[in-house]
Order: C-alpha cells, then structure tokens, then sequence
DNA sequence: TAAATGACCAAAAATGAAATTTGGTCAGTT
DNA sequence: AACTGACCAAATTTCATTTTTGGTCATTTA
C-alpha cells in the first residue's frame, strides 16, 4: 500500500461519519476507524473535533456557493435566476445530508455546533438572496422591498415548504409542487388579476 | 366573604399561570394557592391538570374564532377580509401570551401537552383558512390552487415574521412591516408588472 | 528519523439510586 | 354538603459513580 494521503482519508471518513450520525455521535474513535488510521494521525491534521467539523462545513458550504453562482446567470432577469437557483436548490438538498442531519440535531439534542452549522448555511443563502435582491430593486426588476425581511421570508417559506411541511403531512410536496407555489407567491401573487 | 364562584376563581389563577409559567411548571398547588383555594377544591371541578389544561385551551381557542369570524365580512372580497383578519390576529396574539408561552415551552422542554395545545391553535388556524380560501377560489378571486398548501403557507409566513424573525434580529418588525409584506407576497408579488 | 499509532489521561457525559416534588385522594373540618 | 390540606404513589430532579470521549505522547514502524 502506497503512501495514501491520510489527510484527505479523514476528511472523506469524517464527512460520511458527520452527515450519517450527526456531530455529537460522531466520534473521533469511529472517524479514525473510517479512515483506518491510528486516531492520533487525526490530530496532526487537525486541532480539534471542532475544526475538523469546521473544514467540513466550510467545503459543504462552498460546493453551495459553486451552485448558487452556477444558477445565477448575470444579466438574465431575477425571476428566472431564482428559480433557477431554487431549483438547483431542490438538488442540492437531497446530495448534501449533512444539513439535514445537523437540522435534525439541533431540534433533538440541541448540539450548539449543529445550530452553529445550521446558521452558517442559513447565512450564506440569506447573504446570497439579499445581494440579489438589492441588484433587482436597482434593476427595477423587483419593487422596492426591505431586502432583510424579504430574503428572509423567501429563506423561511422554501424551509416550510421543503422540510416542515412533512412534520404534519405524510406526502412530502414534489420539486414541482414548490416550485409553482414559489411562483405564486413571489412573482405573481395570489391576486385574480385576468 | 360571600360564597365566590371558585370554579372560575380557579380558571382565572390557572388561565394566569399557564401563560406565565408554561404547562409544566405550573403546579396544580401554585393553582390553589394563587386562587386561594384548597388543592382539593380543584379536583371537585376538574378531574385532572390536563383536563384543566384543555378548558383553558379550549377557551382560548374560541376566542380566537370570535376573533377570526369578527374579522370575516360576508360578501366582501376575499383579501379585505384576509388583511382584517391579520390585522386582528395580530392584537390577539398580544392579548394571549398563552400560546407564546407554549411554543417556547416546546422548544424548550418539549412539554407533549404544549404540543398539542399550539397544535390545537395552528390546527383552528389552518382551517379557517382552507375553508376562506376554498371560498375565495370559488367566487374567482383568488387563483385556483391547492387550498392545504396556501393556507399553511400563510400561517408560515405570519409565524416566521410574528416569531421566528425575532430570534436572530433584535428589533421585531411593526405591526405595519408585517402587513405590508403579507400584501407584497399575497396579494401583488414581487414582480415589478407597472 | 519523521510519520503513524494506540494505550493512556482528564474531562465530559451517561447511569441509576436516593431525595425531592407533584398530581391526585380522602378522612376530617367547617 | 362544600371545602380543605395532610398524605401517598408516581414522576422528576439530584448527585455520586461509572463510562465514554476528546486529546496527548512515549513507543513503534517504515
């Protein structure tokens, strides 16, 4: 067996481990068992649990930020560009566990980590659809809104939609299904106008 | 003193406590001590603490339909009764601390029976809604669609700006940041169409 | 001799027995 | 007959003990 670059053999174990059991379960006797590597190896790539979870998150959010500026096709109206987004969204989603997982985390145990990792994703797309938003109001493709509250709002009804509504409901919604009422709601309103 | 109708002495002091204190950690001995009143008088009106519970909710819950039918006027269309009906839910949700304290007690400690009471509220909630909402489609004011999926959209909406905004923002939004962005979403879109 | 390892340690978390609290009862008081 | 509060069993909390886990380092390996 050749010299295999044990770094990149964590990295892979540990984000397998993170996104099947979460952060708490995950410990670093079973990642060093993944990686079959002695679980002091661990420790001279990375300082703590903490910051190896952290280089994680860190990838898991750049590969999101890859496909937020993949959908987002500069000089095509704002409209087309969110759902395209959104619908790379919908993908993005059932690829990446980790998130899902951290989510379930947070309302089961409460992990502080969880949440942290959790909010950090919750950042990058409020950050992302802000920017947006503001571009379309100067575009005069959107009306003057309050960017925050309405990135917000977008944020917390693509959650409702995709991830609470199962809580209650057996059949979860399909990709199309959110997507019309995206559409419904945000670019044409409820409003019988013809 | 004369004989004081302690049935409703006893509801007044747990209607109080619940709302102040959360299911749990309102004790049926708080309950007599605050209505001055025997722990055992309690028991010759109501069977048990959840029994007692449920007439609180219960009576809780009727107001809010008095809110919500007070609020819905026959004949006019279906957006001036929607932003009327936001409008005094709003007031109501001022007025009843109750269900707050509920839903903090759910997040917090997971009190099953907090549970079921914000149920019980999203569940009256949800089918005022969908029956206003069935109503609005068949008059041809509002576009056809799925009733479930707009109703619990709308209470999404409402509990993501009410509640969930406040914890990662300091200030809450106003009453008027509220409803203008019901109208935004609702009633005209975001899309620039003048 | 530089990289890798796993026995080892202190600290954190799980466990469970003992102590306390709480929902509910009922013999006794008013 | 209505009301009460001492009382009880069951549930909850506490806390000492045990187990697990993040992190270290002397030893081994290549």
């Amino acid at each position: 067996m050749a010299a295999i670059d044990r770094r990149s053999l964590i990295l892979k174990a540990a984000t397998q481990a993170f996104a099947q059991f979460g952060y708490k379960a995950t410990t670093m006797d079973l990642v060093s068992k993944i990686a079959n590597v002695g679980k002091g190896t661990i420790y001279t790539f990375f300082k703590t649990k903490e910051e190896l979870f952290d280089e994680i998150v860190r990838k898991a959010l750049h590969e999101l930020q890859v496909v937020l500026d993949e959908g987002m096709h500069e000089g095509e109206p704002f409209f087309d560009n969110l759902f395209r987004v959104l619908s790379a969204l919908l993908e993005f989603r059932s690829d990446h566990e980790l998130f899902i997982k951290l989510q379930q985390e947070v309302q089961h145990i409460g992990t502080s980590q969880a949440l942290e990792g959790t909010h950090r994703l919750e950042g990058v797309v409020l950050d992302y659809l802000r920017g947006h938003i503001v571009n379309g109001i100067e575009k005069g493709e959107i009306k003057p809104c309050d960017p925050d509250i309405v990135a917000y709002t977008i944020l917390k009804l693509y959650i409702a939609l995709t991830s609470d509504w199962n809580k209650f409901h057996k059949e979860p919604l399909t990709k199309e299904q959110i997507q019309q009422h995206f559409i419904l709601f945000f670019a044409e309103g409820l409003r019988y106008s013809g």
